[in-house]
DNA sequence: CCCTGATTCGC
DNA sequence: GCGAATCAGG
């Protein structure tokens, strides 16, 4: 399939639509997402708000690096909330607060580990309130500790294919 | 390994 | 002009 004056009109919307190559390419049918990108670029589009990748080549914000004051030795590990429980799990609706005010670098031994934002960018922080014996504050503990999923599910079958799983 | 766009280069 | 192969990155 050649590049008509239809399917050209039609790459160039969905391209400043913002939807990928790959995507295009398989709406407009008979062409690959290489055939797209080298079009676009011979269009002389390019440059456009990537879904799914900030874009930032170039300049990489050069970590400031925070006043920090305590905590020298930040603890490494981080622990996870355990997000995967039963089916449903609405009820819990804490959520928002107040953001983490921890980072990883002031993020100090007593304090709440729970992670908030997205750890792959970089305003990721930690809840950072003061936490007990565990590695979360009272709140998230709650939250991370759920009860191993109670009444329900507790037949012969269910027993056996739950204990299967760690042979 | 999935995805993204960018570039190259033989056709 | 075209697009597969390849590159560079998240």
């Amino acid at each position: 399939m050649g590049w008509t004056d239809e399917r050209v009109e039609l790459l160039k919307k969905l391209w400043q639509d913002g939807l990928s190559a790959s995507q295009i390419a398989k709406q407009l049918g008979g062409v690959t997402r290489n055939a797209v990108i080298g079009k676009v670029h011979r269009l002389g589009l390019s440059g456009r708000a990537t879904p799914s990748k900030p874009a930032r080549t170039v300049f990489k914000a050069p970590r400031p690096a925070r006043p920090v004051s305590a905590a020298p030795s930040a603890p490494r590990r981080i622990a996870e909330p355990v997000s995967s429980l039963g089916p449903q799990t609405a009820p819990v609706r804490y959520v928002d607060e107040t953001p983490g005010t921890a980072t990883v670098l002031t993020l100090g031994a007593h304090m709440c580990k729970w992670p908030i934002g997205d750890p792959s960018l970089d305003n990721f922080t930690f809840c950072g309130r003061r936490s007990g014996e565990g590695p979360y504050c009272h709140e998230h503990s709650q939250v991370a500790y759920q009860p191993a999923q109670t009444k329900k599910r507790s037949g012969p079958a269910e027993l056996a294919r739950s204990l299967r799983r760690y042979i």
